[in-house]
RNA sequence: GCCCCCAUCGUCUAGCGGCCUAGGACGUCGCCCUUUCACGGCGGUAGCACGGGUUCGAAUCCCGUUGGGGGUGCCA
């Protein structure tokens, strides 16, 4: 095991993004090609806005996505609490110990006051402009005695803050453009600018990979965690890389209010993970210049953060659809079976626990569809028709319109004599029967002739190969539902 | 406004000075296969944002412009 730890540290608010799972995988992939170590802690210091459902969506996603972790929330570990809640004494330490050194002060100032001197001193720079920062005893006790109380700041040094970035190279700010920022609220309560490095720093973090949408607070972080190392807090600095944003439509960020935004509807949509996974590394990383299609194995074998590209990648859901049906395509059948079963439960096309002669059927009628499906709730469509009541069973409007006119219907009616007339009812037999019946006998087009049969037999136009389905149907039940299409 | 990041086909990307008359994938178009759909196969389409340098040589290095994006909180 190397010296590289990593964490995840989302916060338990809204149902969690695929950009979240994007960094995730990242991280994970980071740690296990370097057999480093994966510390997961849960950022839930916003009481306003997490919730336990958030909470428990962020811990479904990561198993059904398979990104594991080593220490942190469930598996526990040296450096818990995991839980931000859980730690508040730790940051109230670390905060009373920045208090007692140079690196704070105490801010009383409010925002509109801040707002009004920056406006007034015409000055470029928005956010705090450190008017605190030198108070003395009589200002502090004429704020005390307003009733004012203050908040903690962190005092940014004179000069520039430069890293090397993980993923773009040198980065410098100056810090007359990193205003002083606060460190807790009013009340105490710790701000994510105090716990997020302190955190890191306590659990010993060496590399911190996340969204590009932190880039900018990455000088505050470094200047705080010159002054953790100093106070004894944080042994090293950890080294950073900004993995670029994922778009959705347009040029803006993927939002929550995008529908492909959320991670775990893939899965409820019939996603596997082998393929949304392999769709959100490529966001930002390729494996090499002529492959797309990898596994997690691959994945970790090749990582390289030096590799992943700064630039914004717009979450394509044609493209992840693809590589889904690619990953499905390399699932044996019992495995896809396996896979769509909670699906075809859940849709009511088997019974649920599933009865033995669905599972007898299933597993007949599964290699018929297990290649021509590209997500496994498509599994639902392809076979309602042979697992319903027939009482139950309907054509599809659109496509009945479609096919079953009067040529369509003429098709059936010349149709069901001579399957009634088979005497053996298998798919060889009703294949030769069909044929000569209504293509050599019809002159007709395959298209034509079977399109008809089929949206009768399985009520689409849509469906696994026609005869086999047949077969699967049996002769009584195909019969009648020819029988019922020229009703 | 100020600061920072980014810039190769419609999209994701390969490319890290000559192998590039720029490769792959998705999409799209055409064809083939075919009992539908899908799969599979074949072929086409389309790109280095612009302008200066540096160099014998630039998609690759530097500068600028333009265009995107983000930040600028007592949110994370």
């Amino acid at each position: 095991m190397s010296d590289v730890r990593v964490r995840f540290c989302p916060s338990p608010t809204g149902s969690p993004h695929v950009g979240l799972a994007r960094t995730a995988l990242f991280n994970w992939a980071f740690a296990r090609h370097h057999g480093g170590t994966i510390v997961f802690r849960m950022e839930d210091t916003d009481k306003e806005r997490n919730t336990q459902e958030s909470y428990d969506a962020i811990l479904e996603l990561w198993r059904w996505l398979g990104l594991t972790w080593d220490e942190g929330i469930e598996v526990g570990g040296p450096h818990g609490p995991y839980k931000q809640s859980e730690r508040g004494e730790i940051y109230a330490d670390a905060l009373a110990r920045l208090r007692d050194s140079s690196f704070t002060y105490e801010c009383f100032c409010t925002n509109d006051e801040v707002d009004a001197r920056r406006k007034a001193s015409g000055s470029k720079i928005m956010g705090y402009d450190g008017f605190c920062r030198e108070l003395s005893a009589d200002q502090r006790a004429a704020f005390e005695a307003e009733g004012r109380r203050p908040i903690v700041r962190f005092r940014m040094p004179d000069g520039s803050i430069t890293w090397t970035d993980l993923v773009r190279g040198d980065i410098t700010f100056e810090t007359e453009n990193v205003p002083d920022y606060a460190l807790c609220r009013a009340n105490g309560d710790p701000l994510y600018t105090l716990v997020n490095p302190v955190d890191d720093a306590l659990m010993e973090i060496t590399h911190v990979l996340r969204g590009e949408d932190l880039l900018s607070s990455t000088p505050r972080q470094i200047a705080l965690y010159g002054a953790l190392v100093e106070l004894g807090i944080a042994k090293t600095t950890p080294l950073f890389g900004h993995l670029p944003y994922v778009m959705g439509q347009g040029n803006k960020k993927l939002s929550k209010r995008d529908p492909e935004a959320h991670a775990l509807a893939y899965r409820d949509q019939g996603f596997i993970p082998e393929g949304l996974l392999n769709y959100l590394a490529l966001l930002g990383w390729a494996i090499s210049g002529d492959r797309d299609i990898f596994t997690m194995d691959e994945m970790v074998e090749a990582f390289d953060i030096g590799d992943v590209n700064p630039n914004p990648a717009r979450f394509d859901l044609k493209k992840a659809d693809a590589i889904n049906a690619s990953h499905m395509r390399l699932l044996s059948v019992e495995d896809i079976t396996h896979r769509a079963l909670p699906f075809l439960k859940a849709a009511g096309v088997v019974s649920d626990p599933v009865s033995d002669a669905d599972a007898k059927l299933l597993e007949l009628a599964m290699p018929l569809v297990a290649e021509r499906i590209n997500k496994l709730t498509e599994a639902v469509d392809m076979l309602g028709f042979l697992f319903v009541d027939e009482a139950e069973f309907a054509l599809d409007p659109a496509d009945a319109e479609k096919l079953l006119n009067d040529d369509g219907r003429a098709v059936v009616a010349r149709s069901i004599p001579r399957l009634e007339a088979l005497r053996e009812w298998s798919t060889a037999a009703i294949q030769e029967a069909l044929q000569s019946e209504l293509v050599d006998g019809m002159g007709l087009k395959p298209r034509v002739a079977f399109g008809p049969i089929r949206v009768a037999i399985t009520g689409r136009r849509v469906s696994p190969p026609l005869f086999e389905s047949m077969e699967l149907l049996g002769r009584e039940r195909s019969l009648s539902r020819l029988q019922s299409a020229l009703a």
